[in-house]
DNA sequence: TTAAAACCTCAAGTTAAGTCGAGGTCAAGG
DNA sequence: CCTTGACCTCGACTTAACTTGAGGTTTTAA
């Protein structure tokens, strides 16, 4: 196994140079989200272009997007030629805003915390968590931190 | 159903009081996480104070920690008195940590996220992040952005 | 040439966090 | 009394993202 410039690669070597086990790039070829041809004995072989695909796999992961959407994103890059770097941009910039999105909840979520850390709402009954009346404060982040008051008891 | 001050709560007013699934609830038992009593029935009694419980553990679970972890943070609180302000505060207290963590490393990535946006990193072959010797930037929030740099081929 | 290492396919297993359904019991209202 | 709705248990199913293993083939290095 020498060293090369272009010669194309065994998945073995994908495996060593993006870090993953062999099983998990035999996944996302069945899954579509990279492709191979085969030698003579039936054995894959890559182009180098799967190791930037495998990065930016592993990057958009690491932002909380699946694997199925993934798969929708590089649906959009052109089918007759090689993805060029305009088109890697447009896919990260998109996550990029997934990304920030999931930040901006997460913060959303933390100051909550603090607050009823500070106020203790997370163990009593007076949280001002509880009372509806904020729906402005509400970007769509989820549920709100304690019960959705019902409205019926407690009184 | 009247409503009550202090009554024992069906597992039906459970699941609406807390927004969760009557199932969920049953799931949530089994795996220790909240306790309820039986009525001669056999029905499950619950105590108000799982509806704490139970909207702790969905904050819990919003920042991301799981099941097993909420389960242990529980182990920790007293045994033989139900726990109070102070007691929820210190697990609230150490997932804000978690969670503060997760933040601090999705927004590192969305730094650099931005960089290789900016400088077709994701795309080309040039990308400073290729390169070892940021091991100063990493703070263990997980992979680097491209391949670990296998410093063999690419001449 | 030959033995080990790498590769192949396909099916089944794994984990998390639940959901769903079957088959049976309990409780409340008319 | 009887029906309806809420409950009970238990096992099987779901999804995502892989891993593991069996049984067989190809490549490579000595």
């Amino acid at each position: 196994m020498s060293v090369s410039l272009q010669r194309e690669l065994s998945v073995g070597e994908v495996a060593q140079r993006s870090g993953l086990a062999v099983s998990a790039i035999h996944f996302y070829e069945a899954k579509g989200l990279i492709a191979s041809r085969r030698n003579a004995g039936n054995q894959r072989r890559f182009s180098r272009e799967v190791l930037r695909r495998l990065a930016i796999i592993k990057v958009a992961q690491r932002t909380g997007i699946s694997l199925d959407e993934i798969h929708e994103a590089f649906a959009t890059l052109p089918e007759h030629r090689a993805p060029n770097a305009d088109d890697w941009r447009r896919l990260s910039a998109g996550w990029r805003e997934t990304l920030d999105e999931r930040i901006r909840c997460l913060t959303q979520l933390r100051d909550q915390l603090d607050h009823c850390i500070g106020c203790g709402c997370l163990s009593l009954a007076e949280c001002p968590l509880r009372n509806p009346g904020d729906e402005l404060g509400d970007q769509g982040c989820g549920a709100r931190l304690l019960e959705p008051a019902t409205s019926q008891g407690t009184p």
